[in-house]
DNA sequence: ATGTGC
């Protein structure tokens, strides 16, 4: 059977190079551009002919540019793939809340610190434990914080800036977040009552999930002066965190997708697949849910925000210093889940896109207006998790990447195994067991949530990132392990 | 991913 799938594949594919591989127009009768799958010919083998599909069924809405793509961590998501990259023009394409996915601004953050992984490997049983106690994790958490109509409506306004502003963190913090942390255009008044009053309890909390609290250490340099740049070193101690925007993101996303599937009948847009709901990107439809999701983006990013002021406070109780002395920066923060107004260059002309990514990181060329002045030499750093207990990586964006993929990379390792079949298919003590006897603490809500994120139900990450570093759409910078993990 | 399942 698995063959047949294999083979199924082979047969609608056609090679462009080692890690490109197009899903030609021909194949559907309503695909309007190509596909383009970027993996490894090791990886195409974990690839299912539904993702295929979905690339596919993506390449049918109205104003697509170029191709409709997929990362080599692609896996099938709801109506788009996760791991799909497409750009849809102003005015004559659509925008999906398909296309972003439930966890709207799912995303990670890298912070760096002074310390030495010898420093703190005896005590990472405490430290964790620090961790989990600081910061609430699990499904339905709550947060110590709760906020009030106003400060709702100022964190879904300006994101990070309210965290910092509110005594979460450094202004510094802000230069080093994909868009200041913030994405423009944002109205408080298109999200809805319930999404609200799911997110006033939950800003600086972690879910649940793939999502988690990670205590790293820089293990390879693969790029010296691009480590410089981003302030890391070889067996300095990172932390890195994933997460996104929770039950408020969740229900602007439940909510507008009705409102867009009502509106792909109005407007009147075919879908090979109703999970595609989209919206004439002008029309009002489109433009609500464009301004309810940038709501639910910065309040991802403000609750990173909050979340990393917690994580550093606890660094400076534990090892007795302050987080100047610990040299706590935060490296970079990045969006995995998002849709934004960009300019591209499409056949030799500046356009304005609205592109989506699901489950793809920004990744954009040295030079660009976005980044820092610190960072402007060698490009936004691409920060990839890896599932839990395998290594993470920290890349830059190209040139070739804006030309290839929007200025995208891929997100992670990418699940091969559905949650419920990871459940069924390992035991959480026994993971957690055979993590710790590799030197791994990890501290969850339940072994279950350890049983779901087991690394055998996930693409190795490596692997993924290989593909993009040898397509030269982001250049690996370092990788890191982990040594610590708190998940929800 | 998610106050986890019509």
């Amino acid at each position: 059977m698995q063959e047949e799938t294999e083979i199924g594949i082979l047969d609608i594919l056609t090679k462009i190079n080692d890690n490109t591989w197009e899903v030609p127009k021909s194949y559907k009768p309503f695909m309007r551009v190509p596909g383009r799958i970027f993996v490894s010919e090791t990886l195409l083998h974990d690839l299912d002919k539904g993702t295929l599909d979905q690339v596919a069924n993506v390449a049918s809405l109205p104003g697509i540019q170029k191709y409709s793509m997929a990362m080599p961590d692609a896996h099938l998501g709801y109506g788009f793939p996760i791991g799909g990259v497409a750009a849809f023009d102003k005015e004559e394409g659509v925008i999906s809340p398909g296309g972003v996915g439930f966890d709207i601004n799912c995303g990670v953050r890298l912070i760096r610190t002074n310390l030495h992984k010898e420093d703190v490997r005896s005590h990472m049983k405490e430290l964790v434990d620090e961790l989990f106690r600081a910061i609430p994790s699990g499904v339905g958490s709550k947060s110590r914080i709760r906020a009030s109509d106003s400060e709702l409506d100022d964190i879904f306004l300006h994101g990070s800036k309210w965290a910092v502003e509110n005594g979460y963190g450094e202004k510094t913090d802000l230069d080093h977040c994909e868009g200041r942390g913030c994405i423009e255009g944002a109205d408080p008044s298109k999200v809805s009552e319930k999404a609200r009053s799911r997110g006033k309890p939950q800003i600086g909390t972690l879910g649940s999930g793939n999502h988690f609290l990670e205590v790293q250490y820089v293990d390879k340099i693969y790029d010296q002066e691009a480590a410089d740049a981003f302030g890391l070193e070889e067996g300095q101690v990172v932390f890195m965190i994933h997460c996104g925007s929770r039950g408020a993101g969740h229900q602007i996303c439940t909510d507008y997708i009705k409102t867009i599937s009502r509106a792909s009948k109005k407007y009147g847009i075919q879908l090979p697949d109703k999970q595609l709901a989209c919206a004439p990107a002008q029309s009002p439809e489109a433009q609500d849910y464009f301004k309810a999701m940038a709501c639910a983006a910065n309040y991802a990013w403000a609750n990173r925000q909050v979340i990393t002021h917690w994580t550093r406070a606890v660094f400076e109780r534990f090892f007795g210093r302050d987080m100047d002395d610990l040299g706590m920066d935060l490296v970079y923060d990045v969006a995995h889940n998002v849709a934004k107004l960009e300019e591209h260059i499409i056949d030799g002309m500046k356009k304005e896109v609205y592109v989506h990514r699901k489950g793809a990181t920004r990744a954009f060329p040295p030079g660009h207006h976005d980044l820092p002045d610190v960072y402007k030499a060698v490009g936004q750093p691409v920060l990839i998790p890896g599932s839990m207990g395998t290594p993470s990586y920290v890349l830059h964006g190209t040139e070739a990447g804006m030309g290839v993929a929007f200025g995208s990379a891929c997100h992670g390792a990418g699940r091969v195994m559905s949650r419920a079949h990871a459940k069924h298919e390992f035991f959480g003590e026994t993971v957690k067991e055979n993590l710790e006897a590799r030197g791994i603490t990890v501290k969850a809500t339940h072994p279950s949530v350890i049983a779901e994120e087991a690394p055998d139900a996930y693409k190795s990450s490596s692997e993924v990132v290989d593909v993009v570093h040898n397509l030269e759409i982001a250049k690996k910078v370092v990788r890191v392990l982990p040594m610590g993990v708190a998940k929800g």
